[in-house]
DNA sequence: GCGACAG
DNA sequence: ATCTTGTCGC
């Protein structure tokens, strides 16, 4: 269990959730030194960020581990928008593994839209983290997806919400938001 | 008033 | 993220 004080702002996730995640990663080696993650999905974005460097790529860097950024929702930077250009390309997406690249006003390629399985409609956006390319984080993503959100991520966030709902619940876990106060005590994403 | 706003 | 309302498919 972790205890999050830093507030969320849109452009700083990393800054909030970052060492939480470090942590975790440190953790595991600890007490699983023959288990050496080759590849960590990450909630959030990599490259596709206001300054180029997402969440995913801080913990990249933090851990020497290569990441994957995987955003649920579309960063609007470098020009990206949700406009009905976006919008048509994502209806023109045909089944799970068809993707178009995220490319910002500078012509850099930021990311890509992915429908990550046959049954979507909204894509997923995944982007480069660390050490790895695009289409390779793609491809992996897009091979663990059985729903929308990667399995790994979608367990992360399943056991977690479960963990919160059983030892934080009624004891002293309900948001007590006095005024002038507001936090969070959870290792969500 | 309206759109943006990773989680 | 969270909440609400409603629909559809297995």
């Amino acid at each position: 269990m972790v205890t999050v004080s830093a507030p969320y702002v849109a452009g700083y996730l990393a800054f909030r959730e970052a060492p939480f995640l470090v942590e975790a990663a440190q953790r595991l080696q600890e007490r699983e030194p023959g288990l050496r993650p080759q590849v960590l999905l990450v909630d959030g974005n990599g490259v596709l960020h206001h300054r180029g460097f997402g969440v995913a790529c801080h913990l990249g860097v933090l851990t020497g581990l290569p990441c994957i950024g995987v955003a649920k929702n579309l960063l609007q930077v470098d020009g990206l928008a949700k406009d009905e250009q976006h919008k048509g390309q994502i209806r023109d997406l045909q089944m799970g593994g068809d993707v178009f690249p995220l490319r910002g006003t500078s012509g850099r390629v930021l990311g890509m839209a992915l429908r990550s399985y046959n049954k979507s409609t909204k894509p997923i956006y995944v982007s480069v983290g660390h050490r790895t390319c695009l289409e390779s984080a793609v491809r992996l993503v897009q091979s663990c997806c059985r729903y929308r959100i990667p399995e790994p991520i979608r367990q992360a966030d399943i056991r977690s919400r479960e963990y919160i709902r059983k030892h934080l619940s009624s004891p002293l876990g309900g948001t007590s938001p006095g005024p002038g106060r507001k936090e969070e005590a959870e290792p969500k994403h």
